[in-house]
DNA sequence: TACTCGTGGAT
DNA sequence: TATCCAAGAGT
């Protein structure tokens, strides 16, 4: 006998957790603007929410608009991004900072492709901005989302890469209601950071544990291919980060010997120090010390 | 597609 | 102590 298919709930479940067991944090709090919104996403892009709270709120204080930040100079902003990692995003906020206050009268676009066009923002910080900053019903799709859908839907253990299915799979479970499926966005990256996590989640917990393809399937083990490991010891990620380290805390133009003395293998060093200058990161004065860009 | 790009707390 | 991994983007 058939029946007409009932709408998949899950999605109102998981709303109606997130309403009762979501953290409070200043970005998500009422009469927060878009712009604010852009700093906290860009921050949080590889970096876990406690480290980014205080910075998000010396940004906010210091730069509360676009323009601000695009006049700032960049050996500020490096200073201020501190220790959040990946300076890069920092000089791309500022660049996109720029294009919002030249091109958009310092608004911040409530297009998804405008956002995406701006540098240092992607699929995921796009569709973020424009949901959680305007409040559009829009699938937003991050680390936590994919992993929650490859259990609760898929049935595995792991997330899969990203692909462009994956706003479909997550558009599919959004609330009917405007409001709700607003909220439900968030919700679905609050189950992964909180409950759904990479290491040993907590099921018990979960408003969908009933309702999980993985757990119904009896929580197979994840059978990929194995997963490489990021590596940092010894990489060139951490060859730029104590060369940065030194610019930051220097109040003067550093002589390259003061360089030469956070790392060891002179080869390594030097293609680090190039990398930095062709990113921007460092300027070299013309007596040949060295610099954050003024 | 696969790789690169920081940092530090958690396990 | 070593490994994992955290609201990705750019190339």
């Amino acid at each position: 006998m058939t029946s007409t298919p009932r709408t998949d709930d899950r999605g109102d479940l998981i709303v109606d957790w997130y309403d009762r067991a979501a953290r409070d944090l200043p970005w998500r709090r009422p009469g927060v603007d878009a712009w604010a919104v852009l700093v906290s996403e860009v921050m949080l892009q590889q970096t876990p929410v406690a480290r980014v709270e205080p910075v998000w709120r010396e940004w906010l204080a210091r730069w509360p608009s676009p323009a601000a930040l695009a006049a700032a100079s960049p050996a500020d902003v490096i200073r201020a991004w501190g220790k959040l990692g990946y300076p890069r995003r920092a000089l791309r906020l500022r660049e996109a900072a720029a294009v919002v206050a030249a091109e958009h009268g310092d608004v911040v676009p409530d297009d998804v492709a405008v956002l995406e066009s701006l540098p240092g923002i992607g699929t995921y910080t796009a569709r973020a901005v424009a949901c959680f900053g305007y409040g559009q019903r829009q699938p937003v799709v991050d680390t936590n989302v994919r992993r929650v859908v490859a259990r609760m839907v898929h049935g595995r253990a792991e997330a899969a890469p990203a692909r462009a299915t994956d706003l479909l799979d997550i558009a599919a479970l959004a609330p009917a209601d405007h409001d709700r499926a607003v909220r439900f966005s968030v919700a679905v990256m609050e189950l992964g950071a909180l409950l759904c996590v990479a290491g040993t989640p907590r099921c018990g917990a979960c408003p969908v544990r009933d309702r999980c393809a993985w757990r119904l399937a009896g929580s197979p083990a994840y059978d990929g291919p194995a997963r490489k490991v990021q590596k940092f010891a010894g990489t060139d990620r951490q060859v730029r980060g104590r060369l940065l380290d030194v610019l930051r805390a220097a109040t003067a133009p550093v002589e390259q010997d003061q360089l030469d003395r956070v790392w060891d293998d002179a080869v390594q060093r030097s293609r680090c120090l190039d990398s930095l200058l062709a990113d921007r990161l460092v300027d070299q004065t013309p007596d040949g010390r060295f610099t954050l860009p003024t």
